[in-house]
DNA sequence: CTGAAAGCGCTTACAG
DNA sequence: CTGAAAGCGCTTACAG
């Protein structure tokens, strides 16, 4: 090893030497398999901790056919600004994904891609792809490699294990119905340039409602890799938009430069947030939120997930998570508390 | 596999066959090893791309005995309240860690302890555990599991492969002699309750600095978990503090509240944050950071290791990180932009 | 390049 | 429980 020509490391024969057993009750005791006395298990136990004995993983994977770990793609790594803008929700996701995966036995890891080396050397039993593309080359990629593979919203393709799906299209028309009940004609849609399941139900969501009420559609992209957000939210303010669903994390800069031009938000411009749930400063600045649970769901994902890699419940496994609308100031034309306290 | 009664999966015997070469060719090829023409290693791709061939990575580790794998432990997933006030740091080091690892041909494991079953079956060639505390127990759990160890200001224990420190205590001084530049004369320490490297260090930065120059030391203690944000700003605002070293991910809600209590930040209050360096809401509140880039710590930390881990450096290897100061509104005494931009 | 073999460190089934 | 053996799927060294 590294530290040098130390000592070679113990393995189980050694350990079965040392507690005076035989091998294969050695790998009994130590793995809880079969029938062996408490003295005996014990008395293997107190062997291995003698020596330092730490079991080879791979070789346990090998002989015993199964890799307990989950590969997570995250592509948008190899999208700084992508990645950062999401970081938090990216947070949230390794967070819960890593806790729902150890409490099961599962390794978690995080991947930024399947391309090459990666491809072949990380040992996974199943690997979630989120947010994907149309022909999305990571999910692609996954299916190549020969596990079960969780994704979200491609209900189409029978090769998903697990499809973990948000229900976004509803979310929108949610948002809009109440734009429309609080008297805004021309509520708009501020989204990322980004192509993935999300996006694409929100365009769909969004451009459905407009056509269902007869509105124009305004839709204002957001290129997080260009550093675009100045840029939309100008292109907002200068827009007859009274009403805007931002589905990026920007709704923090947009309140502000919104307020610096003198607007009342929340009543010339009406403001809900979607998909910022990681950010507790929403709620002090009064932004009304489509939001979801984000350590429910994925632990929620993934426990079927794993149900599906252990062939406990049958592959093609779907679930549709709806998001929970709370209105706040932003969009009910009342003051928005963080003003309120910037006077008292 | 969980797909069902498929066929077996396509082991490098059967590309070897479809191929027509032999086992070791065949192997030799896929590797990249020892003397194979071209030509013939092409054909072993292609039979291997036509039957789907995956290697499988657990018997490549066992027979090549080397795991290419980097375990990072992340206790505070275990913390809910901790985990969620550092999330963008999380993110940004997991970010740049997958990123840093996957490029040497490494997964990047994210794990929430070294407890039980996860000790044992996760393949690791290293792992990292940062913010450690005094004998810390995963730092300990890590050096059990036989493998390098990469963690940050444990300059003491030779069992550390490499040290990866941050020197907060220099940032300190640093900006503890800004403050008294500027005409301070209380400046303050407000911190996470936490026991870490990190707050060791600043614990003992600050102080020192205060015997030095003969000033009553003013500390402000932010418990995390209990949600203690409110509490320890209101602390500040009631104490005789005239300048805040803020090293907790607080900064704004500070500022609101100084602000709402008619403090002229900056002046009255002078604001300087550490370590929040992912948020670039700071730059445009004007306010003044102790900052370093996390994707180069991290990287270069990486790199390090897994020089260590193949063997290409020796053991013990140790840097030193500083941190750069940039002076704005909140610590010059100059208005904030923020607040001239309201006004606009 | 071939071909046959050993070996990585376990798990697993089996006769006793 | 023991003891000896087979086997997981590769890599590696070796004689030809």
């Amino acid at each position: 090893m590294a530290r040098g020509e130390g000592p070679a490391k113990p393995r189980l024969r050694d350990v079965a030497r040392e507690a005076g057993v035989s091998l294969g009750a050695a790998s009994d005791s130590l793995s809880g398999k079969n029938q062996i006395s408490e003295e005996t298990r014990q008395r293997v136990r107190d062997a291995a901790k003698r020596l330092g004995y730490v079991p080879d993983p791979s070789a346990r994977a090998l002989s015993s056919g199964k890799v307990r770990a989950i590969g997570f793609v995250i592509g948008a790594l190899q999208r700084p600004g992508e990645f950062a803008a999401y970081r938090t929700h990216w947070a949230d996701i390794i967070g819960a994904g890593t806790l729902a995966a150890t409490e099961r036995g599962y390794a978690f890891t995080v991947l930024p891609g399947l391309e090459g080396e990666l491809m072949v050397n990380v040992p996974v039993s199943g690997l979630m792809v989120l947010d994907t593309g149309p022909q999305d080359p990571y999910l692609e990629a996954a299916f190549g490699r020969g596990v079960p593979v969780l994704t979200d919203g491609v209900s189409e393709d029978d090769r998903v294990a697990v499809d973990a799906h948000l229900d976004f299209r509803s979310a929108v028309a949610e948002a809009m119905d109440h734009f429309a009940e609080q008297g805004a004609t021309r509520p708009s849609l501020m989204w990322p340039k980004l192509q993935t399941v999300s996006t694409r139900e929100l365009e769909r969501g969004y451009l459905e409602w407009c056509e269902q009420h007869g509105v124009q559609p305004l839709l204002f992209i957001v290129d997080l890799e260009a550093g675009g957000t100045h840029e939309a939210i100008e292109a907002l303010l200068r827009s007859p938009a009274d009403a805007v669903l931002v589905a990026v994390p920007v709704t923090a800069a947009l309140i502000e430069a919104a307020e610096k031009r003198g607007l009342n938000v929340g009543k010339d411009l009406r403001v809900i947030t979607l998909d910022e749930n990681s950010d507790r400063r929403l709620e002090q600045l009064d932004i009304s939120t489509l939001a979801y649970s984000i350590a429910e769901y994925v632990d929620g994902a993934v426990a079927r997930f794993i149900d599906v890699i252990e062939g406990k419940r049958p592959p093609g496994q779907r679930s549709n998570v709806a998001l929970s609308f709370t209105a706040r100031g932003s969009s009910l034309g009342t003051r928005l508390r963080r003003r309120a306290g910037d006077q008292g």
